[in-house]
DNA sequence: TCCTTTATTGGGAGCGTTCCCAATTATATG
DNA sequence: CATATAATTGGGAACGCTCCCAATAAAGGA
């Protein structure tokens, strides 16, 4: 706070003007190698560091990604997805010696807050995690001209920079798997409406019925709000209309599945089987081992920041729109390994 | 980025000048109403935001808060403690308007990053999360006399700011609670001894065991690393020296023993009781259900904030150490609700 | 050797605020 | 009504850096 460092002292320290040390900070090639060292050298020792708030203002860069994520997915917070997310972003500012701003769009404060990313001057960059579909955030952002990227692709704006996965597809291959599987009624839990991931991997399921020429039933379709005890409630109210196998669109929600059946007497997978999506970490270690749809959360983070980073260096022109592959992650509870397991393909 | 409006932009539409508009901005009371009110919708209207760079670069206050995650504890990242400290820190910050800046201190990275945080003048104050015992970014914090304040104390700076449990005494009485409840041979899975939270619960398991005069056996104390991986590995060893219940250090740790006893073939709280420590969402679901000590994560990160910029406005004189209470939340792991349970106080 | 080109370096101006002091106006006091 | 006082306002300077252009030094060519 007080006397702080600045360029000054280290121009002065090192006999040369300001302009030279600036240049030497950033690597402007136009310095003379003997000179550059000494600047550097005097730094070093005096362990100095520029004042970002400066940098900003001359420059307009500041190294600084804002991240935002809507709290409408407050519950959400609570399973490892956003950690993953957030460590692969993070890794990869640190990669790029950037910085997070972190913003939990608690609903209440939203639109302030949205004014205060866009219009900070201090983010040259957002990335929006998850956003609802007809997110504010996203919104603003376009309005103010902010480069940035959603992690999921957005429903009706399809021209925005993006990372996500196929979930459609993901979801139906893992439907189409049960029913190869031999399960004659396969519900679902979906994921909430109002989430793009939630629609796409009902839409995949539906996808998977029509493959086979079976007519979606609204009593085997339940749309849960991807935690564990939206699982837990929908699995109870699917139960009455005996499936014999789920694909649960969430680890989260099967967990809680897995609850209601055990509550319930049922045998996972004897008398129902299940396949979840995510592969979180816990999903090995469910009882039995749940057999999931793996996406590669840490990575989508990690590739959304580089995909940021090139559209605010390229503009316009940069990669907008990545596809990660998922894969699905046979464990137990889908009863592959089982003998009664009857593949009819 | 291009053409910002200005606070001169906003002098301008207003009639007055650039220093009645800042007057304005910062509540400062030297204004006529009237006039105030007049730059106010102005600013409205326009959706003017003051720039934070320079604001940060004049005045030298950003709003801004640091949030270190060391990332010796990446593993950690993958429960849900962190989620939950950072949506009370983010409650916090929205309620006081201020905003985060996250750092997770991947170890590579870690000198630098120290230097970015401290050093960036971008930042009025830090909180360090679950710092290890001798963490760099302590030090650092310290010499350059930054503002900060520490979720979990600290074992040898004892004057630092801080915000806790009493993890000794929360532990000490879940064990002695295991002992009324007539357990002989009380085990422990502690937290790793280079975590403040890790010895101090193993302290807290010792004093249990000395009260009721008993000398610890090296045997029935295991030292995880706080992950569920940690948890079922220490079960395992445990075991081979038959301990009838044991109190586990973090609720992650729990689920790894569950998973453990669950394939020896031992049942739950039958053959080993368990308690563990954290109360995460999910332990009110496992099976069966967890009893463990619950400590106010959410609480903790928002009272971190406030102590913080407590400390940043007060200076030295302000309030520093907070104690946060637990509270144990019997379910059914602890074997408190079976028959064959025989409280012996 | 002199002139042109290239490599380095220096310094003014500006980024958008806040802070401080001086100026102006309104209000109160005797 | 004149003067002291309070309320309001304006503008210069500074915050620490980058950018741009001009200046200087070194090097190459005729």
């Amino acid at each position: 706070m007080s006397n702080r460092l600045t360029i000054i002292e280290i121009a002065k320290h090192s006999g040369v003007s300001r302009s030279t040390v600036s240049r030497v900070i950033n690597d402007d090639p136009n310095v003379n190698t003997e000179t550059r060292e000494r600047v550097r050298a005097v730094m070093q020792k005096l362990n100095f560091h520029p004042n970002v708030a400066a940098r900003g203002l001359a420059a307009g860069k500041t190294r600084i990604l804002g991240l935002v994520i809507p709290m409408g997915v407050s519950a959400l917070f609570s399973d490892p997805y956003f950690p993953q997310l957030i460590q692969g972003i993070s890794a990869a500012c640190n990669q790029h010696n950037y910085s997070t701003m972190l913003w939990l769009a608690d609903p209440e404060y939203e639109r302030r807050m949205i004014q205060q990313i866009v219009s900070s001057g201090l983010i040259e960059g957002v990335i929006v995690a998850s956003a609802l579909n007809d997110d504010p955030v996203v919104e603003a952002l376009m309005q103010r001209q902010i480069p940035f990227v959603l992690v999921g692709r957005h429903p009706t704006h399809t021209n925005l920079a993006y990372v996500d996965v196929d979930n459609r597809v993901s979801a139906r291959d893992a439907v189409l798997y049960l029913m190869r599987l031999g399960y004659q009624r396969v519900a679902t839990i979906a994921g909430p409406h109002n989430m793009i991931a939630g629609v796409d991997r009902l839409n995949g399921y539906k996808d998977a019925l029509k493959t086979r020429g079976i007519a979606p039933d609204p009593n085997l379709i339940a749309e849960g709000d991807f935690s564990e005890g939206g699982g837990y409630q929908e699995m109870q109210r699917l139960l009455r209309h005996a499936p014999d196998a789920v694909f649960v669109a969430s680890d989260a929600m099967a967990l809680g599945a897995m609850r209601a059946l055990r509550e319930a007497g049922k045998r996972v997978p004897d008398d129902i089987a299940l396949v979840g999506f995510d592969d979180m970490p816990f999903a090995a270690h469910t009882e039995p081992p749940l057999t999931t749809v793996r996406q590669p959360i840490h990575r989508a983070g990690f590739v959304a920041t580089e995909t940021l980073l090139a559209l605010i260096a390229e503009g316009a022109n940069a990669p907008r729109r990545v596809i990660l592959p998922t894969e699905l992650v046979i464990r137990e509870t889908c009863g592959a390994h089982r003998a009664s397991a009857k593949p009819t393909v």
